[in-house]
DNA sequence: CGAGTCCTTGACCCGCGTCAACGGCCGTGG
DNA sequence: CCACGGCCGTTGACGCGGGTCAAGGACTCG
């Protein structure tokens, strides 16, 4: 599959990092954290490849997945204002991802005006995306929350010009859950009613691997619950 | 009551965009918007009294208010990913809005780096307090979520050096609902028992002015009910 | 004084959380 | 090799928090 303008978009914004500073890269096992919440803030970073999760806790010891992070997206914003993370980044794949110490970054988005484009933009599609999920949490029921999370992992892949007629979850059903504010055991029946309904298909041994004849199809399910409320 | 550290932060922050960019100003009635959804983005506002929200509409009719702004917060970076504003940004009482051009705000920044580091301190804690919103929204009972609410709003305006000790909600019980993801006769009943147990109370005619005898008491029971959950 | 909006409170109900049992897949060690 | 325990996922039964529906009171604006 051809990468499609998105996916352009991506590794030009790559490029563009690459050439324009000091970069170090890592690579990182599922589990590994790139921050945790608390720790000092120097540096931002990029996913080059994998799948990071965002993980808030409250002082109490609560805590809730806050964004999952795929190519070309950035960590560590939520640093900038206080100086300390407020989250954990954490790798729930074997990823690379590129750091770029933050004073650098201001000292060249000085001179390039397109850099700093570039980390606006960053900045501003996290906040959309935050503000969708919490519209989604709040107004949707768990069948459609899981099938909107499906819908977003599968687009985010297709940006990305990977494969997406067979889809990995790199998460357990409980990791889903949280990041959506339901239950385990929730997600799974959820699961179960889409592929019941065929609009999932279970491949392979385990059950983190599924099919999605038609994409459009899953998204239209927050939809046309939305229509029942009229 | 003196203005606090913070609220100094804010004034600085104000007179340091004042002082390096050309700047419209505006007052605004309740109700007004000063952007809407799917309008191109051309320009940034900050807060200068008042209060906005931010509603987030999805395709098919679902809204749900994903922020409230107040004075030095900043409107409108919603827009600079797609060159769309993604939200509604309405004033809930009388405000006074500062706007300023992206493209003046971009240029000025590249020879003043203390704006600049404004502006993203500005979008960092913007998606600090989202990620809280959503963690609170996902992992506590109605009635903790109000107790938070209500805390925010104080804390909001003792940072900025008003009084706190009555406070108006500008907001009808729908609205403070949608804005927690819970239905106007939760947050009814919540209020009610919060008064009960003489965490608030309420004063003056109407039912939107309540007293807090004490801000902390309110954060507490968030944490009182994650305690029963070990 | 009437209409409209907002708020409160009660009664009922349902979606999802909770608890529990069970099955599959894995790595480890006898 | 199989036995074992740990983790993950599925499914059922049941209960509760909060959504829904409805009635009524308080305030504001004509």
């Amino acid at each position: 599959m051809p990468a499609t303008g998105t996916g352009d978009r991506i590794a030009e914004a790559l490029q563009l990092v690459r050439g324009t500073l000091p970069i170090t890269r890592r690579v990182c096992q599922p589990g590994t954290a790139i921050y945790e919440a608390g720790e000092v803030f120097r540096s931002l970073h990029i996913v080059h490849a994998g799948v990071f999760k965002l993980v808030t806790r409250s002082s109490d010891g609560r805590e809730q997945v806050t964004g999952l992070q795929f190519k070309g997206d950035w960590l560590g914003f939520d640093g900038v204002a206080s100086g300390r993370h407020g989250a954990d980044a954490v790798a729930i794949d074997t990823s690379e991802i590129w750091t770029v110490r933050y004073e650098d970054l201001l000292r060249a988005c000085a001179t390039q005006p397109a850099l700093m484009h570039l980390m606006h933009v960053a900045m501003s599609r996290e906040m959309t995306r935050d503000r969708d999920m919490l519209l989604s949490i709040c107004t949707l029921p768990a069948d459609a929350r899981v099938a909107g999370f499906l819908q977003q992992w599968a687009s985010a892949l297709a940006e990305r010009g990977l494969r997406t007629d067979q889809i990995t979850l790199r998460m357990t059903r409980a990791e889903i859950g949280n990041s959506l504010g339901m239950k385990l055991e929730t997600v799974s029946r959820a699961l179960s009613r889409l592929a019941r309904d065929g609009l999932i298909a279970f491949c392979g041994t385990g059950r983190r691997d599924i099919t999605i004849p038609d994409v459009d199809a899953l998204g239209a399910i927050a939809g046309r619950h939305a229509a029942t409320l009229q």
